[in-house]
Order: structure tokens, then sequence, then C-alpha cells
DNA sequence: ACAAAGGTTTAGCTTTGCCTAAAACTATTT
DNA sequence: AAATAGTTTTAGGCAAAGCTAAACCTTTGT
């Protein structure tokens, strides 16, 4: 197996969620990696030149299918670091990320693996997402926007987007984590905030930025 | 807290490994690092320049005190994971080593810390290497080569070198692992090599370039 | 004491990966 | 259809980290 610099990984990891197998632009995927455009252009022609993106000037840069398969590895073991820093070591979810980031890209087959197996071959991290299998395939991902749901719904929080630090210590402060159930109390016509119910019967407003964030399944 | 590359991380854990806190040749060094003399030569003056190191050309190359405290803190890093990985993951003893190379360079003093408390706050790795604490403070090493023994000792085994995958194969095959009891029967006049008694009874001979590499306690 | 041997440093080149400034291309607007 | 705005690429630098070859110390042997 062909061995990759870490700069690489972050791009293709940026390719992958900026466009999945699709076109990216340049800007766009400079500033996701947190780079600036011409940085952009020499490294998708670094990728171009391994096999794993496809590039044609002043028109498209997207991932060939062999670095859509490494993409979808790197986010494996991103999730299942993920994983094993909330499950395991007790970190909370907002302060995984970075970590996971710096782990993500240990190179070994079977630590991948062996990591897997001992979380009990999980397919969603401790947000909800979906972890990718080892032969590729992704799991769907769960659940719909608070939004989606009609009022009086019962429902189970099933995923959360990665919205920040702040984000996670509000949900924290809710009492707001995966698996929690609710009753959709009701949506404001004014500003779209949301009232839940929690089992205890407590009552509590959510803002429309705080609950587009949060995703749910129907009871 | 400044953040260091690899490439420096590992001619730190080189320095220390071959000196501690004393001088080091730079021929030494460089092959320690799996470079060549000039790139040593170099990679002291970035550490000199970040106070992590003391050069005088032609002379000394040394850890400072500040260098070594780094270089503690990585062995502690280093052989944490190392633990984590046989203890938890199930990896044999000869694999680990390459794999914990990649994750000591993980940023995260909570991290390592959190680490520890999941592993027990061990104070020696899978190999019997005693593990530096978060203060600094290095646990006993423990145990002496076989050959220090005199015959009808009885002793346990409780460290053995990293002497390669073969020495460690050797040790399986030998179902030689730590904690496990001997008696040590005789030891040749002619070549050095030792008979050993296992606690089933059997008898087997070791080679001195194996008990050499293998460290016990009297019991 | 001096010359050869051996180890260390300097000099100069290579690659990766980032940057800024300038040129080139695409797209939009009149 | 041409000009302008916006994006992308080229050109040319810089730093880290490696290399080889050449120059420079130190040590050692006679």
């Amino acid at each position: 197996m062909k061995t990759h610099s870490e700069s690489e990984e972050n791009y293709i990891k940026a390719l992958y969620h900026l466009g999945g197998g699709d076109a990216v632009s340049n800007g766009a995927l400079a500033q996701r990696v947190g780079a600036k455009g011409p940085s952009a252009t020499q490294a998708v022609k670094r990728l171009a030149s391994k096999g794993l993106a496809e590039v044609i000037p002043y028109k498209v840069v997207k991932l060939t299918s062999e670095g859509l398969a490494l993409a979808k590895h790197i986010l494996r073991k991103h999730r299942l670091w993920d994983t094993f820093l909330v499950e395991k070591l007790g970190f909370g979810w907002e302060e995984v990320h970075p970590l996971a980031e710096q782990l993500e890209h240990v190179q070994s087959g079977e630590l991948v693996e062996k990591l897997a197996t001992y979380l009990g071959s999980p397919i969603h991290d401790p947000h909800g997402d979906p972890i990718p299998q080892a032969d590729g395939a992704i799991p769907p991902t769960m659940g719909e926007p608070l939004q989606q749901f009609s009022e009086g719904s019962r429902l189970r929080v099933v995923r959360v987007e990665d919205a920040g630090t702040d984000f996670f210590n509000q949900l924290d402060q809710l009492n707001i984590s995966l698996g929690k159930e609710f009753t959709l109390i009701s949506i404001s016509n004014f500003d779209s905030s949301i009232q839940l119910k929690a089992t205890d019967g407590s009552l509590f407003w959510l803002s429309h930025s705080m609950s587009s964030n949060i995703y749910a399944i129907s009871l």
C-alpha cells in the first residue's frame, strides 16, 4: 500500500467532504484545508500524479475512485477514533475532533480493524455520523432536522452536526444527547424556534440555529 | 505549549536514548534516527535554537533540561500507547513498536493523561520498561540479565529488550513472557548458554544472545 | 611533531508544501 | 462583442529536512 503525507490526506478529506466524488472549486478546497489558492492548485497536481484526483485546469477538480476509497478509509479511522475517545477515554463530544484529526493519520490497516473490533464494530460515531465500513460501504445517515417534524411528534435524537464548541456546550446544558427522546410541542411561526418536552416533563425552547443542527427520528 | 515537528521529536528521543542527559556523538545520533551525518548536525542546530539541546561544534551535543523533560514526555506517550495496543487491542509485543512510534507524536496533554488513567496508571509497559510518570519521575528499571543469576535460582521474567521481531518470535515459541517463572538449571562454561526449567517441568536451553536480552528478578 | 584516518561541519542541491504577486482564463454585464 | 469582475494558475520565494561531496577539526600512530 502506497503511503501518503498528512497534507495529501487532508486534501483528500476536503475533496471528499466538499464534493463526494464530484467536482469541487479550487477556492472552496483551499479554504477547507486552511490554505491559499495556489497551494491547493499545487496539491491537487500532486494528487493527480498519484492517480487520486482528476484535474482539468480552470475546470474540474475531483477525486478518482481510488481517491474516493482512500477518503472513506480516512473518514473511517477518524470516526473510530472519535468513538474511542468518547466511549473509552471519557472525552466530551466537543473535544474529540482535533484529536481524531491527528490520530486519523496513523497508518496501519491492522490497527484500524483491531480498534473497530475493540469498539464493537460501531456503524455510527458519538455524533451519530456514519462510520464507513472496511469494505467502503457507508451506513445510512440517520435522522431529519427537528423542523421536519410536526407538532405533537414523539422523536429521538440520533445525530448532531459538528457546529462548534459553543453548540455542544449548549446541548450539554440543555441535557440533550444522542438517544434522548422528546415530544415536539410547537414550532414558532415567527422565528422557527422549537419547543420540546423532555421525558421528565420539562419544557424548553430551541432557537432555529440550535434545532437545525439536531437530527431525530420519529418514534 | 510550544509545538515540535515529528523530526525534532525523533532527534530528541534519540538523544535521550543514547545519552540520557549526557553528550552523544553526531554519528551515533544520525545512525539512530536513520539519517546521515549532516542531517543530524542541522537538526541539532534547530533544537539548540529552541533551547532543547546544547551544542559545541566538533565537541558536544546533548539535551538541555528542557529537552530532557520533553524526551521523557514523549517516552511516556510511547510506552502508554504500547501498553494500550497490547492490553486493549490484543497486538503481540513484537508488533507494537512502529505503531506507538506514530501514536507518540499526537499532541495533547489531556489525551495522554486520560489514556494513562484508562490503562490504570501503569508504571511498566508490556516489555517491562518503565513508563515515565506525568511529573517526570521514572520508575525503577527492573531485573538483571539471566547471566547474573546462579545455578539453582528461582526467578521471574520481568523485562525483555526490544531486540527485533525474530527475538520476540523466539520468545513466543519458547513460551516465555513477562511474569513467567523459571529455575536456572545451569550455565554453560563454553558458550554461556543457559538452561532453564519451566513450572511445567520442561527443560530448555537459551543461547547467550537470547538470554542477555531477558531480565529477571530472584524469587 | 606530523601526517593519515576518522568523524563533523559547511556548501550546495532536492522535494514538499506553503506563501505573495502577477498573469491567464472564465463568466457576466452592458 | 468588449470590458470588467472573479477565479485559477504560473512564477518565484521561503523553510524544513533530507542528501552528497568537499572542507575542516580531532585524534592517533609512528
